[in-house]
DNA sequence: CTGAAAGCGCTAACAG
DNA sequence: CTGTTAGCGCTTTCAG
């Protein structure tokens, strides 16, 4: 590949000046004359100088990388998190080191064991680590969650239970009395915020809700809960994600029975396919993206030395987007 | 944050040994006494003592890292793409570097500057920079690039072609005469590929093909193909990928027709959406995450030291997945 | 403002 | 097999 890069020692040769001078014109603009910083800077392009970054790290210990932990970047919630993480990431001129936990606490450690060292800070997007191994993490590195609380631990969350609130009030606006929750995975953070947002608010809008589950959050396990739900059915359901809201309307579809006349039907997430089925899916969406840009500043902010006083959590907000899958009751035929 | 981290003197005082084979402990095994490693790993996990990757790699030069370019983490095609480039990755005991050109040449050259020096490997997944740019590249770091063709560069690439093919194999034997194809953005590599596997099949499968576009790579690309289509209407349609069939398939529903009965449709990609549609969308799955894991692979094999002798591109396979919105010709009311 | 010199923590010869 | 001795390339005092 490449012959033996040119180095600071190189550059500081051809422009007559000493390598010290050559670090400082690069790393301290101020501290050096601007002439011959001018003309270091040139000879420096001419030799196609590139600063070694390991070299750099070794000495101001910093390394101008991030690391994002989540649980599964095929997951179009995750990319669309990876995805802002990136841009700010790229912005603030850092790289992004990624890392697939597979929804696996012990790969998670092993990763972390392993790039821990080389970044100046951590996003865990979807940890599934223990409080007290996230905790340890943040020991070393500045570290922001997302999605969870983590006594004491900066971390950025979208607003799932205002969501779910906006969801409810959609359907008690449309007349529903009754509304099922397809509940997902019991170790999900924001499964359980959701549960009780829509409990919260049965006496106030005058409905009563019943909870199905815990199901795959998969189309299978929308499929299967439609089954479940059959047994004691609602005017309405509210899903753990879009999903299983999808599968559920596949489900009840299969049984005869049509969204939203005999069930509206609500998800969580807006992905793509939200839209693309028949019909379109009522969705809370959340700023998936968003959450990855705001988690990596707050990375960045506290790498910058921001101190922990902004240990509240920072909350983002969701959007109802309503489609064809909720309708009024009375339109029951 | 952490205190001083624990270094190999450290370690070497504790174990009453010289630091450097407390070195060779970790990075060379074989070159020590067996009990002695054994009394060093203890001493070395006691003091909970990490390797400092930036010292290790400046010494040795490698980095345990490689960077991943792609056009767009939220496209699903990606995602899928950088799963098994990580998964790769990981397994090797290497960490990706991940980094999003969004579609950008300029973008990409200045993401590569920023990090070519802090890795071992690059793979550009879906590269819009120019072959002598990517040649540039690939003398600083060994680079693959994956679903492109750059004179001399190892590449890993999915055959479009044959399924193409596929495709249209199938459409003939439904009794399809004429086919449209949807075609994609021009710059895009496998756009090209498809139309002439498609074009090279006319005789064979006695069909007679037309194109086109070029169109967005989008849901409503797709609905404006559908009016440009119905302009010279064939019994059978291939698109540049799922999301422009599913637009073209709202198209022509939107225009009062009915898939697979006035119109069967064929897409590229077989993501999710794919599933959910209705009617479901007969598709040509590609490999992504084997794509991406067997490009991962064939960039360490250069790390390694492998000769530039495999040359030859590696062709992945394609399968066709047949769902409802292909039908026979004969089927038309 | 610039040069000289001393590391950052680890690996790599080179002796023994 | 183990200890000693130089660096890897850059930043950072410390003088001047």
């Amino acid at each position: 590949m490449a012959d033996r890069p040119t180095t600071i020692y190189d550059v500081a040769r051809a422009a007559g000046v000493a390598p010290s001078t050559v670090s400082r014109a690069f790393s301290r603009p101020g501290r050096v004359n601007a002439e011959t910083a001018e003309r270091i800077r040139t000879v420096a392009a001419e030799l196609g100088y590139r600063a070694n970054p390991q070299a750099r790290a070794l000495s101001t210990r910093t390394t101008s990388m991030i690391a994002v932990l989540l649980a599964d970047i095929g997951n179009p919630v995750f990319s669309e998190v990876a995805r802002g993480a990136e841009e700010a990431a790229a912005e603030a001129g850092y790289a992004m080191v990624l890392a697939d936990t597979r929804e696996s606490a012990g790969r998670e450690r092993e990763l972390l064991d392993k790039i821990l060292q080389s970044v100046d800070g951590v996003l865990l997007a979807s940890s599934r680590m223990s409080d007290t191994a996230v905790r340890q993490v943040a020991k070393v590195k500045p570290t922001v969650v997302l999605n969870r609380e983590v006594g004491g631990l900066p971390s950025v969350m979208v607003d799932h239970g205002r969501g779910m609130r906006r969801a409810a009030e959609h359907l008690a606006a449309l007349g529903h009395k009754q509304v099922t929750y397809l509940a997902g995975p019991e170790a999900a953070w924001p499964d359980g915020v959701r549960w009780r947002a829509l409990r919260d608010a049965r006496t106030e809008l005058g409905i009563t809700v019943r909870r199905v589950g815990p199901v795959a959050p998969t189309l299978n396990g929308g499929v299967r809960a439609a089954a479940a739900w059959a047994a004691h059915p609602t005017s309405a359901v509210v899903a753990y994600n879009d999903l299983v809201a999808i599968g559920f309307m596949r489900g009840v579809q299969t049984m005869g029975k049509e969204v939203p006349q005999d069930v509206s039907v609500i998800g969580f997430d807006n992905t793509p396919s939200a839209e693309i089925v028949t019909p379109g899916l009522t969705t809370v969406a959340a700023p998936q993206r968003a959450l990855g840009s705001r988690g990596v500043r707050h990375v960045l902010a506290f790498v910058g030395g921001a101190r922990s006083s902004s240990t509240e959590p920072l909350l983002l907000p969701t959007k109802l987007v309503t489609r064809a899958s909720t309708g009024p009751v009375a339109g029951r035929s």
